[in-house]
DNA sequence: AGCAGGAGTGCAAACGTTATTCCTCTGGAG
DNA sequence: CTCCAGAGGAATAACGTTTGCACTCCTGCT
């Protein structure tokens, strides 16, 4: 490990000037800065970011969190790479965390961010928006929510359009005749799928067509409940000609209950779906979907995170990206695309 | 920020003591322990990790590094979460860094991890297995491989066995009365590649049937080099009766072009996939694949890593892991599952 | 010519740890 | 009653940085 101090040797200056050379170029001789240079160069220094970090207090951290519920979720993982994307191109390093939606490994990974001094975190607030482990006062560092809407105004934010995501999808159901929509989605103590459903009622009601509670269900974000949720919802003599669900996954799971009731998409059920991973064009027919901007939602979220690291009390703020509706065959329109 | 010195103070020993403490429980005495436990409760103290590795040589950094070079595919997010769940399970945390196969971002990433004084880090090789940066003398840490072979045995390593699982898949194919079996496979620089060409290879030449290079291809691993193999060999008159592709993303690409070309899978072709994404059940028919587990393949390359870090000079270990051929209906063969 | 001011550099403290050394008790043996 | 051993705890020196402070030259005024 070559340090400091031996650039210094190498360049016959003291450990010091070498520091500011890097950190204040400005505050060095030209002639002693190239020196210096060509010392790092020769003998391939680089700083130690733990050590940087200890002195530094949070300015030098070029490290920050990235806690993600299911890193196996096509949506999460586009934004991982959104983030990731963005943190190389200004020389950050990322801490990835997996939580499965266990606050206990929230709790676990905001401490160990703490521990590392690290420069902040991105995560989507748990469930309702009042994940435990985020108090502001407890926190070292600034923290960045996604997808969610944290409880207060009191963190920056990257959210897409869900209400009006939904209330177009469902629109369109209704523009292609559909009377009786149903709608899947996931808990209904998540703030994504709480937009998402006043959409869906948003839609019917300014279409004159009545919300029938009997056509909604809600459950765990994962394939299984959207299986027996679809099953439930679908298998009735009074089921809805059409469908919105409001969830990748859980589409997963409601597909396989279509499949198995023998339904044909979509001409026994029309099918519109929240997100857009890459499988929706694969299936027979392609699914029309609702794609929120994954990429981009984390290379904003990492853009609101360096630009409070840079100022501490700008004013908070909330970025909302729009939604857009992919029509393709599952829906029973003429297909674009 | 609460530190060593505010336990110390709070518990009325010395610094160094709660240090003992924490790190050699038996070096002090029941009772000054207990009164420092209950300090460290009390405070809410977390030792500060990144200050631990920069005094400790002994002690170990509870971080490493995991560099994948495609977050979005499944594959790499199944390996990513079982390498999440051994690490979380140890205490350790994970620096996750997407490289989109660019060596300078390897090189970038495993510089940050020397930087942060890493424990190790995990990766699948560069291509031949050749990564430059992959210099074992200039590595500060100790590396795990996966996926993909390192060049020289100078590694530990967890693999599957990629020979046999094509082999079986291809063997399949033909117990179904087909001989005229195609290949679409990543380029041919990966190991990978050329294991499940070898399998490929072997289960024609056990049956009796001679390789037609005319019907093999290889391509980046992305969907739209399956889409471009995929009408190229597809698309003449003298087309293959039956399709082993050899991954997951490759075969997004060849479903378009199998649907573009209005082929009807299984009857005009049979096709097996390497890699068993969530979707290959939603397709229809749903596809044959070959599965590799993904969970373990990430659980056990840490546990080489942990194992490395416990005992740097152990002999240098591979694990072969088996893949398992899960039978759908693509392939034309009676469905199982 | 003398002196203020500023630029450039070095010194040393501090960041939160761990490990090593050194001191101070306590208690048991002679 | 004295001495010594040994155990437990307190200092202290690192680890590789950043940074405030002090020092030394210059430069440019009076």
């Amino acid at each position: 490990m070559t340090t400091l101090k031996d650039v210094a040797q190498h360049a016959g200056v003291s450990f010091s000037t070498v520091s500011r050379a890097i950190n204040h170029p400005d505050k060095v001789q030209e002639t002693t800065r190239t020196r210096i240079e060509a010392a790092i160069r020769d003998l391939g220094y680089r700083p130690h970011r733990a050590a940087r970090r200890l002195r530094g207090q949070g300015a030098h951290a070029q490290i920050f969190g990235l806690i993600i519920p299911d890193i196996e979720n096509p949506f999460y993982s586009g934004i991982v790479r959104g983030v990731e994307e963005r943190a190389y191109a200004e020389g950050y390093a990322v801490i990835l965390s997996n939580t499965n939606e266990d606050p206990d490994r929230e709790r676990f990974y905001l401490d160990v961010l703490r521990q590392e001094s690290a420069a902040g975190a991105i995560l989507p607030p748990f469930g309702d928006g009042s994940t435990p482990a985020l108090d502001p006062e407890a926190l070292s560092f600034p923290v960045v929510c996604f997808d969610r809407r944290p409880e207060a105004g009191a963190f920056d934010t990257v959210v897409v359009d869900n209400e009006r995501g939904a209330f177009e999808a469902v629109s369109h159901l209704v523009g292609l005749g559909h009377a009786q929509i149903g709608l899947i989605s996931a808990s209904l103590d998540l703030t994504t799928s709480l937009e998402r459903a006043a959409g869906y009622r948003r839609a019917l009601a300014e279409h004159g067509l009545a919300v029938d509670d009997a056509l909604v269900r809600a459950g765990e974000p994962r394939p299984e409940a959207g299986y027996t949720l679809g099953l439930d919802l679908l298998g009735g003599a009074d089921r809805p000609t059409a469908l919105f669900v409001g969830n990748n996954v859980i589409t997963m799971g409601v597909l396989e209950a279509v499949h198995e009731l023998g339904l044909s998409i979509p001409d026994d059920l029309a099918l519109v779906t929240f997100d857009d991973p890459p499988w929706t064009r694969l299936v027979t027919p392609p699914l029309t979907a609702v794609r929120q901007p994954t990429f981009e939602i984390g290379r904003r979220a990492v853009g609101l995170l360096l630009a409070r690291i840079a100022e501490a009390d700008r004013p908070v703020e909330t970025v909302t990206l729009p939604t857009e509706l992919i029509v393709r065959g599952s829906c029973g329109a003429p297909a674009r695309g």
